[in-house]
DNA sequence: AACTATTTATAAGA
DNA sequence: TTCTTATAAATAGTT
């Protein structure tokens, strides 16, 4: 019997501090651990007369918190972060993020004001001096405007002029190298469309630009559609 | 000898949890739990591989902290507040403010870039099309400016031709009263303002208005000075 | 969850 | 504050 005893009761000796491997085990210790700390925790509080506060988040995501009454933890977080900001740097974020936002409205409205005057509506509050100016900025701005198309119109109409340029010299080489008998060829014929983008290069820079009108194996002929549809519909 | 050591070393018994009177004797005790509880803080968090944050303020005001590496407390507490926090109520509302931040950056941008763009600037990124609409939208505007503008212009003469017919019959009615042998009224002798401002009503609404001429007491005569600068310098 | 040998924390004293 | 040490409390390993 007392043989049994000594023999079955060994020593529960000291634990290295690292990490428990087994799990079950290190989840037995982490709940009694865990109570422990919460216990020491609340025993410093009230032996002490102190503020402690404690979180613990489980290695499975489980949280366990405490908190010296009559505090919550809420509370006991603010003062720390009002401890710990240097410069404003935490706790006054938020009150600078709220500062932000407010003035980022105000800005918002202004220019809001501002682009409802410059097209024309929400007039009424303006005094003649206001209006005076607005024209008046309205019509450098149309100029700017109309220059920046002119600028896009005859960088288009250049390029329109290269393109047939190339075609005609292309045209008329294929055409002089074709044998007099051979028949005409056809749309469906033609070379495919990376062999021929070679040949234009840069041209092709413009969104409309890529819609080329079908070529033909036509000698020196002004090409009428491209004219019509450039001084019509802009379409390029 | 015997008898000294078990008379002097006394129990060193248990004590009550409860605040510590005597003022050295608990901060002694608060030294000691306190770093004991940081130790038991770092054993939990090594020994089971979770996350421990504690946070200490003595009643002296003083603070202490501990939190498990890698960690910092700051990051354990948002996690703290991301995990209470049931609506959004307090971690949510920092992420809103950053989102509405943000958002209104984005927006302002949008509305600068507009701005801009309708003043005649960064025209370099826009196709022919863009142009073409902002030329369009810019030409809408000026003529809703110059509506208004000619709006006001109108009021504004309208309202001095008022004027002029109310100064006019005031002079014929105060120049038939007057006895012939009187001298001329001065300027410095005239009624005050407010008696006059009466008489005109609501004439005096556009903010150049109230700068009005001297008055004479003269019979009918074309006010030819507010013609000429009505037509000149629009100061009205 | 309960037990208990052992380790650890700490109250009181110096 | 720190050290010492008797004692209380916590807990590791076991049931």
């Amino acid at each position: 019997m007392y043989e049994e005893e000594i023999t079955v009761k060994m020593g529960r000796g000291k634990i290295e501090i690292k990490r428990i491997e087994n799990t079950s085990n290190r989840q037995v210790t982490f709940s009694k651990r865990r109570n422990g700390l919460l216990k020491k925790a609340n025993e410093l509080a009230i032996l002490c007369d102190a503020q402690v506060g404690v979180i613990i988040f489980s290695c499975t995501g489980k949280m366990f918190e405490f908190c010296s009454s009559p505090l919550n933890l809420r509370y006991l977080i603010d003062k720390y972060q009002k401890h710990v900001s240097v410069q404003g740097e935490d706790f006054g974020a938020r009150h600078q993020m709220m500062y932000e936002i407010a003035r980022m409205k105000e800005e918002n409205d202004k220019l809001e004001l501002f682009i409802r005057q410059y097209l024309g509506k929400d007039l009424t509050s303006l005094t003649l001096n206001d209006t005076i100016n607005i024209e008046k900025q309205l019509e450098s701005s149309i100029e700017k405007v109309r220059n920046r198309k002119e600028e896009l119109l005859n960088q288009q109409l250049s390029n329109l002029r290269r393109k047939e340029h190339i075609l005609e010299d292309q045209n008329n080489y294929l055409y002089r190298m074709m044998p007099d008998e051979q028949p005409m060829m056809t749309v469906d014929q033609k070379p495919g469309p990376s062999a021929m983008m070679d040949l234009f290069g840069d041209v092709y820079q413009q969104d409309g630009a890529s819609e080329l009108p079908a070529y033909r194996l036509q000698p020196m002929q002004p090409n009428l559609q491209q004219v019509s549809f450039l001084s019509h519909g802009l379409q390029l």
